[in-house]
DNA sequence: CCGGAAAATGGGAACGTTCCACCCGTGGAT
DNA sequence: ATCCACGGGTGGAACGTTCCCATTTTCCGG
């Protein structure tokens, strides 16, 4: 099934305008003249008729799709959920659609190849990548094949261009808040950097200012946020420690909520930072210091570097790193001990 | 610009191969019978070129794209994106791939009209609506032309078929659950009918369950989440309000983000109520009280009903009401006065 | 060793556009 | 009166597939 009544096509309208097709093609692209008259009789026939122009018929003869790809691993997340939507915007208003892919749940290299193929297919004029696990060298020969920006995390990888917030300056900022408030043991829970280009750089940089600061640091090793309990527990086990430090808004929440079951008063006994400016949705009410990432801006910047690729230009630079903020909150505050 | 080197066809890998273009494409699409020998051939020739098959070509001749169109209103919000995310991976597993359209942050009919008719000019097979707000008279003249299924409110239309979420059972089961508590003096934050379709009714529903439980209900007219400093104002006005109901858990979170800054305790002076269930990132460590929908059954269920209706068959029913459920968290208790 | 079915291959039309080359009046400049 | 430019119009090729039909090759039983 699935083969539906038929759509009018471009010679059915002229046939009834009593046209030829190539009038009908002229009036509804809009290139070329048509007499004012001729016009209006075809734009009569159209609406009688129904007719929408095909844009599968259009982007094969034209060999464009003005259709970007976007890859993101996993859309649910909220930090991507909101790139996702600000490169959706951006895109429409430059005239681009944007067609998603998304790669298994489950951390398959095989299949995130089989999604980025698929964009191929649809032969996406250019592709946006939003993962911070893909490697770099799954991407490259897609990068050489299409104009490709990689949004929301930096790559070093020469024919890739990327815009990104710089993991450093977040992470250092963060520390310096912590250790500024007082606090001389904290803890980090880290994450591998084979397992996040984002999370992996900013938590290193969380303890190595901590350290270059003099305080003390206690690095638990957490990737996943179901873990949650498991760093609470061996982190009450060392007292000393005043503050904890997650690789993301999302890992801090998950263990606030575990210090909540515990009865450990936030900011009072424990003061905890974030990472990334999930949305409005959190932050103002929980108050979680944290720095914010303009996603926003990335998904712009992203698509706006993507146009000047696709019209030729070389964008201004390969590596666009944005400012992000400090937001302080109400996790964290002086130590009391 | 944006005319790249010209991507391999199928003649460029049949000549390479040293067969037709016929056997290539048997190859490629796996219809048709071809030896192992020349299938192989074919095959290296492919990978040589660096050749991906054109979907844009395929779908023109098979008149079939494999693709739906998803219009939702504001992907911003996380309620639709949860949804979107969930109908974007049950189409994938069904082999349909989705294109979004998004209207205009402003309210502007014109504008998600043409939203909806460049859907139709990208030849998607089917439609999926996802906006508490498109009127159904916008909507039928699409159904007409494609089958059309209506995510996540219920629709009266005729030719429309609706996967949504009863708003009347929501309404009114949190409004039995603050009865229940004891309070006799309640606020709805209600939102006109003509504003949302979904907010409507369940506002109406709380408010109408309230009374017929004896409880005084005083409604507050509020569609807009800014206006919540306003709410606040003129609800702590009336001093036996004991508790609030919100249309949805982000009003709630606004609410709630009012109170804190009054020194309003939730729930001792107060109890406060949502509606939706959107994610685990906030209701846990808020614990919110709320009406909890299945954002991704609705998905899958709307994505299974079209995919039905793509292969010709009647859907089970035009309107399937999905049952919620009540979530209680920590910011409801009795009244304390 | 032959007939014939089945498997493998090739050629061409079709899909719905756009674009190009061309044609036909009309009217102003030469 | 002749020429040319130009607005307005026509028909056909091309885009990269798939599918149908014709043709060739292979293989098997008699």
């Amino acid at each position: 099934m699935a083969e539906r009544h038929r759509n009018p096509t471009i010679i059915d309208v002229a046939e009834r305008a009593g046209v030829s097709k190539s009038v009908v093609s002229r009036v509804v692209s809009g290139r070329g003249s048509v007499g004012e008259e001729t016009r209006r009789r075809v734009l009569d026939a159209a609406q009688d008729l129904g007719y929408v122009v095909n844009a599968v018929a259009r982007a094969m003869v034209a060999h464009r799709t003005y259709t970007v790809g976007v890859f993101v691993r996993d859309a649910a997340t909220p930090f991507y959920g909101h790139l996702l939507t600000a490169l959706q915007e951006r895109a429409a208003s430059h005239g681009y659609r944007v067609v998603t892919a998304t790669g298994s749940g489950r951390f398959a290299v095989a299949d995130e190849h089989r999604a980025l193929e698929t964009l191929v297919m649809l032969r996406v004029e250019a592709l946006i990548v939003c993962s911070g696990i893909l490697p770099a060298a799954q991407i490259v020969p897609f990068a050489e094949r299409l104009p490709t920006v990689v949004a929301g995390r930096p790559e070093t990888h020469g024919s890739i261009t990327s815009v990104f917030c710089d993991e450093e300056e977040g992470g250092a900022a963060l520390a310096d808040h912590v250790v500024d408030l007082g606090h001389r043991n904290v803890a980090v829970i880290t994450v591998p950097v084979s397992n996040s280009v984002t999370m992996g750089p900013r938590t290193a940089a969380m303890a190595r200012r901590l350290r270059e600061r003099g305080a003390r640091v206690l690095e638990v090793v957490g990737p996943h946020r179901e873990m949650a309990g498991g760093w609470a527990t061996e982190i009450l086990r060392h007292p000393e420690i005043t503050a904890v430090m997650a690789p993301s808004d999302r890992h801090a929440v998950a263990f606030l909520e575990q210090l909540q079951l515990r009865n450990v008063a936030v900011p009072q006994d424990l003061s905890v930072t974030g990472y990334d400016g999930i949305g409005d949705l959190v932050s103002p009410l929980i108050g979680l210091t944290h720095w914010r990432q303009p996603i926003e801006l990335i998904g712009e910047r992203a698509v706006d570097t993507l146009v000047r690729l696709l019209d030729g230009e070389q964008p201004p630079d390969h590596h666009q790193a944005l400012s992000g903020s400090l937001v302080v909150g109400r996790t964290t505050a002086p130590p009391t001990r």
